[in-house]
DNA sequence: AAATAGGTACACAGACCTGTGTAACTAGGC
DNA sequence: GCCTAGTTACACAGGTCTGTGTACCTATTT
């Protein structure tokens, strides 16, 4: 038997095993029960450190809730940056989607949920805004609104049909949405790997 | 066996109350004895009528695929008008996101549920690639998966933002994307309701 | 009137869920 | 050695869920 790990750690091993098992199968899908026999402790453990599962599934939305960090990019390559992380993410094979989204419509009128998931969607809106601003972009609210549509429209795309063109597609949309609103895209700024040069199959555009 | 027209009605009402509750609440939310309970009928009948709860969401999420419509409208207001259909359908107060999305992400790797969302999108990513070949698009396939992110995007942000705003945000981007491919996209194709009563801001860019 | 179809009432099995209670065990710190 | 904090094993309460079994009722049809 491995030391037992440090007494920080068993909180944060429950908290990551209720994420990876919330986000995959989903938050009513998931007990108590299977997170504990996941990482092999009892069920009373568990509870010890968080009192209900309600609790549980906040600190797995809180831990979710990651601000999109600041960057020494151009906001030119942030902003398309962000589809390209998206791809990355459509095509792991556990993805699943926006945790947010899905909570709230598993969830649906609980406040608290949708609470966090509102100021998630805005943090990133936000983000957008901010670096449209940077580019002088007349109306940076409207677009970033824009933006953040392409975003979640490829993210519940991806996630009925497993397809991480999505990401491409709204790539492409959002350079047409930029250099409508007079912001200068070039073929740099869009490369979105340097090297690599797959065989790729002609997908769509 | 004469035909009575009003004996299949309650296999009907079985099937639209479980698709309000379904839809309204979640699938994993809804039990069939609440269904029973909300027609005032036994869980027996519900029983008589569907051999499964499986087989009842099966048929709640058929009786949702409804494929979009032939009209008689030109291209670009179909196209347009589908956004501001939305926008309506978001301002009601029992709109809660697609239920395809929603389904896939509760019930997760459900292969059954999948394929049937799957062949939602498509058959509306399709509608839209057939009308913009009308319109004499280059590239239809592309432009309609990214008229189609929109339209997703903006069902997931207003099901976490209650926002119809999201809609027109959604309309404008589309009016930016069918411009950017050579469509003639005028004012008159781009109001929303015949008589406009809202003093209107001129449109970004 | 009798038969049939469909609905009702209601109990129940079996599974799963959240959350608690309790006694015993194990490790490190004093 | 001894104490404390954390963990374990396990039972269990009380609830919900899906699905079935059974006997009864009621209306329409023949």
């Amino acid at each position: 038997m491995a030391p037992l790990p440090d007494k920080p750690a068993m909180k944060d091993r429950i908290l990551e095993t209720a994420d990876r098992l919330f986000y995959l199968q989903g938050l009513r899908a998931v007990g108590v029960d299977t997170i504990a026999a996941e990482i092999g402790i009892s069920k009373r453990t568990l509870y010890n450190h968080f009192p209900s599962k309600d609790a549980l599934i906040s600190a797995y939305l809180a831990r979710r809730f990651v601000a999109p960090r600041a960057s020494d990019k151009s906001p030119v390559e942030q902003i398309l940056g962000t589809f390209d992380s998206l791809e990355r993410r459509f095509s792991a094979k556990d993805f699943r989607g926006c945790p947010f989204v899905n909570a709230v419509a598993e969830l649906g009128e609980d406040r608290s949920v949708r609470k966090v998931a509102v100021a998630f969607k805005e943090s990133r809106r936000l983000w957008f805004r901010d670096l449209l601003i940077q580019l002088g972009v007349a109306d940076a609210e409207a677009l970033a609104t824009q933006l953040a549509l392409l975003v979640d429209g490829s993210i519940a795309q991806d996630l009925v049909r497993n397809d991480p063109a999505m990401a491409r597609a709204a790539k492409e949309a959002a350079m047409v949405l930029l250099r409508n609103a007079g912001v200068k895209v070039d073929k740099t700024s869009v490369a979105a790997k340097p090297a690599s040069k797959k065989p790729r199959r002609s997908s769509t555009a």
